[in-house]
Order: C-alpha cells, then structure tokens, then sequence
DNA sequence: CGCTATTTTGAGATGGCTCAAGCTATGTGG
DNA sequence: CCACATAGCTTGAGCCATCTCAAAATAGCG
C-alpha cells in the first residue's frame, strides 16, 4: 500500500521515447511533448496501490507507464464490479479529470508498477494550447464509448459463457504473453475478478473454466490463466451453433 | 422515408439562440458559434428517415434541433439492440465522426424532425480552431462514458424489472410531458423497443409492465407509457428490499 | 506449518427465456 | 363506413441457464 511521493521525472530520454509512442502523444510535435512531461508528476505504485477511490474529487489524470491497474466499481448494494484493466500507456482517470467533479471508480494497481499524473487544472491548460492533444484525446474516448457500447451489447445478448470466452481473448490481446504452450494472461486474474469483469457469479465463472480445463482449452492455477486454444475459445466467442 | 435535401441554414435569429444553449456551444464566442453554424448543413427528417447505418463511412457529425432519433446495433445473430434515445439539443454520431471510420450504430428518426450537421472534415477544423468547443465536446463525450458504465453496471448486477423501472425513469427526465395523471414518456415506446434498451425480451417486458399497470403504478397504450406513480417506480429501481 | 484466500463441486431454487396462441387497437382500402 | 390487415400486446406452459447457499478441497503466504 506504500508508495514514493509524487516527483518530477527527471529529463529520461527514454521515458520520452516511450511517451512518444502513447496513442495519446501519438504525433505531437517534440516541443509539446517535452511540455507535456515537464508538467507531469510521476509516482511508483505497489502492489495494491490505490490511485484514487470512487468518490473522490477528480484532481488528476494518469497515464501508466509500468504495471497494471484495475478500475472498479460499487453497486449500490455494495458489490465489486470490474470496469476495466489498464496496461502500460493507457490513460485512466480521464473521464474524470476532463469533464465530472469526482472519480466514477476506483483505482487500484495490480502489480507494482509506475505512473505519470498531470493535475486537473495543468491538463486543461494543455489541452488548450494544444489542440492535436485534444484530438488525441478524443480518439481514445470514442474508443472507449466503443467498447462500453460492444460490451453492453454482449451483456444484454450473450449467455455467460460467450461471454467469459470473450473477456479472455480481449485479456489475451491486452495483457497476453507467449508462453510455450499458450498464451499466458499475465495479471492476476481470480475467478471472482472474471466474474466480475463478465457479470456473472464466482461459481459460474468457476464451473466454465473447469470445463474448459478438461476439455484442454485452457489451464489454470491460483489467479492465472493460460490460453491453450484460443481456436477453441473463438469458436466459443463467436459461433452461432456450438458443437457442444 | 423522405427529406429535405440538405440546404445552408438561413442565419435565423431563433435558431442561434437555440444552439447558443446547447451543451454543445455553450460558453461559445458568438463569432465561434456563428462560424460553426454557417459551416453546418440541416435536414428535416420524416418519421423513420434514417440518419446513417452502421457500418457506413462516419462522414458527418449530427446535433438534433427538433425531434426524436433513435440509435441501434445489430448483434451478430441479428437482433437489434436499442442504444440510446437522442433529444433535442443532443449530439449524435460524434463517436465515428471523431475518431473511428464507420458509424457502429444505425440512427433512425421515430418522430419528425430537424438536425444539423457537419462534415467530418469541417468539425475537425472547427475543433482546431476553438478548444473551447473541443473541450465541450471532451465533456459530452465524457458523460457518455459515465452513462454507459452505468448501464453495464446495471446491467450486470440488476435484474429485469429494476432495469426496466430506471430505464423509465431516465426516458421521463429526457423526453417526459407531465400529464394531469403522471408523467408521459413522449416518444413511441413499443414493448419491443423497452425491451432492446434493457437487455431483455418483449416477453417479460409485457408481463412486467402488465403488473405495474395492475398495481396502478403506470398506464400504456400502444407504444406509449405514462407513469403515473415516479414515486413507485423510484422504489423499484431503488430499493435493496421490495415488499413485493 | 497453520492461516487465509481461492477454487471446486453439489443440490436446489428460480428468474427469465422460448415457443405458441390469441387478443386488440389502429389504420387502410374497398 | 365497414372489414380486413397489420403491428403491437398479453398470457400460458414448460424449460433451462444461472444464481444461491453450503461445504469441502487446495494452494500460497507469513
């Protein structure tokens, strides 16, 4: 739960050259850039680090650099809902900071890990002055509207287990590392966090990835999940007729 | 299934005023606003005039003056599902034409009415021109997400007659009439349309809705709803406990 | 090595879906 | 002005996917 102190990030050419090629700062000229990172603070995130808490005042934008964070919400009768899992180079926070009063979720690193914050106020003036940021900015929200709008879709139409088929693909493409026999989901992924990502049950979650296992499409350990067919688990996420 | 084929608006006095209160334009510069309505085309919609479909080329941003549009998705098997409702004053179509290629949904006129609208290419231009309307569109956009990540929270954790119950009441904050007996959902609401925008079938739909008309809770006719008890219905789509 | 978080599995209940059938407004053309 | 067609609505019966609750097995972690 500890953390550094929020600091400057010293002047890390690599650290730029790694910003550059953040959908966000995607072809801003170099003056703009650096402007941008100048204005920034940096903090390093433990496992279990929370950045901001549902509630909140909305006083910053983060983009994460290292590690992974997850963005949860609260029902109104106290139950987790898993919105999203960020990656290196996405931005989280902004729904907030560029348009509400107080963060809609919360969140909470995953694994240690490092992020840039930029305050309210500093991200408003960027924006002003830099109107290929904004663009960019904009860019990322529609993709955001998307996918809420593709997963709402899902939620209302598919049965859980196309559901959860489709979760996992999605987690391979963002988080997916290759391992010899699959693809490994590299975070810490409990039944209940798939569950709650799905909108399903714990044990629901639990009997389809049982299945799945001894029908060799997947294997799994302790919040691990390894992809051993993802020409399986499409079949799964996308066919009409299953041949059960 | 006819219109008006797209004209430039006179400058009309009444219409500048409108757009000036729009969330769209407000705070504007009169030079800005102006600007952006000269650089708009309108249209006038019949009952059912169709906007754009999905999977077209997202080649132009809309805002409704007058009237009612509706915005759906096909599911891959074919069912439609009912995204949102657009009012007067409301911006639709900005995801494709902001960021993505193509539209993701089908927009539809339900009623007669009126839009303006501007090329992807001369919204762009505006948007550089004036951060100030960037920044009111950042805030639309972010109230999209909020309202999607509701629904999906929603969605995932209530069940079908609370769903039900909220998506009545949101319908009567965006198109209600108040009526001598309650308030009427001002827009032609078919079993099947409330069922699309829920996530359910117009089957428990009709049986839902069938008992609240019984309880005394809401009347309806053909594809028209009038609540006659917000109260009731706040405690569906409220309580943690019904006495049933 | 015991504690705790995670996972598995069973058994039973049920909300909501599916399919089938009939009903009722509304509008239309003869 | 009536009869018919159509789109929308209601209701019943049966089923099944998923939830709920309970209990036990497993696996890290300190």
């Amino acid at each position: 739960m500890t953390s550094v102190a929020m600091q400057s990030p010293t002047a890390d050419p690599g650290l730029l050259a790694l910003l550059e090629r953040l959908d966000l700062f995607r072809g801003l000229p170099p003056a703009e850039l650096c402007a941008a990172v100048r204005a920034a603070g940096y903090r390093t995130l433990a496992r279990g680090a929370v950045l901001f808490r549902e509630g909140d005042p909305a006083d910053a934008l983060y983009v994460l650099t290292q590690g992974r964070v997850k963005v949860t919400q609260l029902t109104v009768d106290g139950v987790e809902i898993l919105l999203r899992f960020v990656g290196p180079g996405e931005l989280f926070g902004c729904v907030a900071a560029l348009g509400e009063r107080v963060y809609p979720g919360t969140a909470v690193a995953v694994e240690p890990g490092m992020v840039l914050r930029w305050e309210s106020k500093v991200i408003a003036a960027l924006l002003e002055s830099c109107p290929h940021l904004s663009q960019n900015v904009l860019r990322l929200l529609t993709g955001r509207v998307l996918e809420l709008q593709a997963r709402l879709r899902e939620l209302s139409t598919e049965r859980v287990e196309r559901r959860i088929a489709r979760a996992l693909l999605r987690l391979a493409c963002q988080a997916g590392r290759e391992a010899e026999d699959g693809v490994l989901i590299d975070l810490p992924l409990s039944r209940q966090s798939l569950a709650s990502l799905t909108g399903t049950t714990l044990y629901t979650a639990s009997r389809i990835l049982s299945r799945w296992e001894q029908q060799g499409l997947i294997a799994s350990g302790r919040a691990r999940i390894l992809l051993r067919s993802l020409h399986g688990l499409t079949a799964i996420a996308e066919d009409q007729s299953l041949d059960h």
